[in-house]
DNA sequence: ATCTCGATTGGCT
DNA sequence: GCCAATCGAGATG
């Protein structure tokens, strides 16, 4: 697999809800231990950077959130419960804004992404935020990675033209602003969250 | 120092 | 469907 081809900051420097929906089919690309573990992102969601309760930047700045307020094309890593999420960050620099990677098809390496997860049934591996991170060992440690620059240990690849149909709805595992149409996935996939599995 | 809560998951009813 | 697990960040005293 060729790692250098990432997506230019360029295209993280535009509007969140944007971001989403065109991440959708790209690769994000895991390097661990001189394995590439990687697999397409097929659901995300967006959290704006204005009059967004559920976003993580919407009480400020503080020592958590702070690389959501920089640079956009860098991962921002938190934990909730037992697990860690992963969103890109988005917008021009210095405004807040990012996207949660919520569930990827699994490409490369998935024997090394079952063990991670102590998991083999292939649709339980990465359908899920949580999961996803533990399948590819991503924790808080990974905070302000530039997914931009080749040599990052993770970095997200552009697919070429990937054909797909985008089914976007609201987002879910959220108390606030419940109603705003901001998750986006891949219409028909096996590996988008919260779905009935049939293998 | 202590309390509360959650961008989740897995197990049980 | 419902609910407990479990822990760090943020708020409060």
């Amino acid at each position: 697999m060729n790692t250098s081809k990432t997506l230019p900051r360029s295209f993280y420097h535009r509007d969140t809800a944007t971001v989403a929906r065109e991440l959708l089919g790209k690769i994000l690309v895991r390097k661990i231990d001189g394995d590439i573990l990687s697999g397409k992102i097929v659901e995300t969601e967006a959290y704006l950077p204005y009059d967004d309760p559920a976003a993580h930047n919407f009480i400020g700045k503080t020592p958590r959130n702070n690389v959501l307020f920089g640079e956009a094309g860098l991962t921002y890593v938190h934990s909730i419960h037992r697990y860690h999420c992963i969103d890109i960050t988005t917008e021009k620099f210095g405004i807040p804004g990012s996207v949660l990677i919520r569930a990827l098809e699994p490409l490369s390496e998935i024997d090394k992404m079952k063990n991670f997860r102590k998991q083999d049934q292939l649709s339980k591996l990465t359908s899920g935020p949580g999961k996803l991170c533990q399948a590819l060992d991503i924790k808080r440690e990974n905070n302000g990675v530039d997914v931009t620059d080749p040599e990052s240990e993770i970095v997200i690849l552009d697919n070429g033209s990937d054909d797909h149909h985008i089914t976007a709805s609201v987002r879910i595992g959220i108390s606030k602003a419940v109603d705003l149409p901001l998750r986006f996935y891949l219409t028909g996939n096996l590996y988008v969250s919260k779905i009935k599995k049939r293998f």
